[in-house]
DNA sequence: AATGAATGAGAATTCATTCAT
DNA sequence: CATGAATGAATTCTCATTCAT
């Protein structure tokens, strides 16, 4: 059917079933059927249905993290740069609310070792963010009596939370509530 | 064993395992065994798995809005009524961790009549603390460039979250971050 | 709700039920809860599920037999007995279509004990029916080249498949198709 | 173990216990037990346990259409193939006791789509079984004061009852029955 | 590289029956 | 007479994974 290789093909049927309904609810053989393959096919390129959800949230939090890094070298005064991380990780969560959702609603399903490999990389995402924030802190921009982790948390729920209600035919543009959502932020931090 | 009756014996076996393993991981049959009874007795009280989730959820939405109405109606200033609601449902929310980890991540796998009927509850919770902040913008103490409904999901997917990062042994006690967040909430909407 | 005695209700709840989802398919709790009772109540009455279908062939069976008896003493020729006979089982049948499908499609699910002595019933009933046929013969009236069990059997098979395919609402009265079974039958003996 | 493939053995093994216990009272277990196999094989080649009752009847229901058509196709007088076809539907009908048994008292259990494609197949048999007896109507071979689609039924419930009496070893072999009942069909039409 | 038959462990749910009250 | 909580065994079906080909 397909001109895409197989383990894209795999990827984007895993991506589509796990976010419409979830890691658990959704079996191999529904995957391979909608990818097009067999069993025996998805067990050639990926060592479990485990290594599947691994392998999503591996291409999420590679591409996140590589346009924050970008952000956070660009040249802008500090309170610009936050400003713009957020709103990045706003827009390219909803372009990508598949991910987003099974982010939110799945992590606890990958094995021990898996989670806490997910889990590093999510940290040194949310240490690079924080150090924003600490940066518009030490400047002096940023209000100094919220601890900057409690800030990052409570941003990153928001964040976590638009696969929930956000829905690509309503009202807003994803660009637009990621304007919201940094003005939001960047207007709390405001000594 | 103990005193407790059994369908509260059951139902706080089934809080702290569906928090712990998450709902599609918890057999009926371990809910069972930690409630010390037998499945014949769970299904004589609950008609299904699907039953001690949906009674589970019911508890705390009502519980939850029980409290925000009150806040709501006390007299105080808008400003001061908002920092209470947001603080509230913050401490509450920590305080009842297993069932914020439910909430947060196990509403789609009710059935879909169930869901419907959360959502329901749920939708009234969000109306009534929409209004305090449609208020404040009416009153002039909110600034009004920002939608009450995209307030309020930012600032309830903080909420969702907390039982993502927070731990009881950590820095800060349930009341500390309640304050942070609702700080961080109502200065978000100065003018 | 009703002024009938409870074991008549849950005779009659049972009846219907089992005619329209089989012995196997109708439990316990529907029958009660269709005759307006408790589990308790029907145990109270009845020793078992089982005991409840026995019953209602004990019903059939009195009644049937009664009829026969009272058409092969008549003092008709045989052959207007066996006629009488035959068209009286099918009205009979057909005025109580229930109790047939009953009888016809549930009998291998009563209890070894129970079964024989609904098999020793309907023999007694068997064993009259053939001896009609069995005076006929003698008497000249009827071809001896068939033997008059396999007749009774090959008509009673006819009987027994009324409930698979008469409908009330349907083009012939029970009478009609009475007097049409009886008509094939009795014509079929002739020398 | 035995040399057949594994979806024969399901088959035979499920007609065997479906005939001794009924379909209700006999277990998957059961069958994959006497079919040497395990249950997830079962599932590999039969959806459900349903689909074996209903593969079982589409083999009866093809065997015995396929018979008929040869016999009303034959070039003999009506009278000849009407006697023929009951006669050879007796014959079968007690080589396949089993299938017969079957087909008389588990036709209701199954699955409402799956009865209603069963009972098409048997419909089509039924009509051309009927067309036989209108021909010789039209011929003035046999009686016209009875609709013929009274006689098919009179006569299959004859034949469905087989499985409750027949013994084969018994007095009669299946080709003396086939005779008597095909007399008795065949004169029970003379005008 | 890919197939598809087969496994085996475990899932949720049902149900006739008992028994203390 | 009647209740309804509780039992415990059985039931159908699902599924990730393996492996010979």
């Amino acid at each position: 059917m397909s001109e895409e290789p197989v383990p894209a093909r795999l990827l984007s049927a895993a991506t589509r079933l796990f976010a419409e309904r979830g890691f658990d609810r959704t079996s191999v053989q529904e995957i391979v059927a909608a990818a097009g393959v067999t069993k025996g096919a998805m067990y050639h390129y990926f060592g479990s249905k485990d290594d599947l959800l691994h392998e999503i949230y591996g291409r999420v939090l590679r591409l996140q993290t590589e346009q924050l890094e970008k952000v956070v070298a660009s040249g802008e005064p500090v309170s610009a740069r936050l400003h713009a991380a957020a709103s990045d990780v706003v827009v390219s969560s909803i372009d990508n609310l598949d991910d987003t959702t099974i982010f939110f609603q799945s992590m606890h399903q990958l094995s021990p070792s898996k989670r806490k490999a997910v889990r590093a990389d999510r940290r040194r995402y949310h240490v690079l963010f924080r150090s924003l924030i600490e940066e518009g802190q030490r400047d002096g921009v940023f209000r100094t009596d919220k601890p900057a982790d409690i800030v990052v948390d409570f941003f990153f729920g928001s964040v976590h939370h638009l696969a929930v209600w956000y829905r690509s035919d309503g009202r807003l543009s994803a660009q637009e509530v990621g304007t919201h959502y940094a003005d939001l932020l960047v207007d709390s931090l405001r000594p």
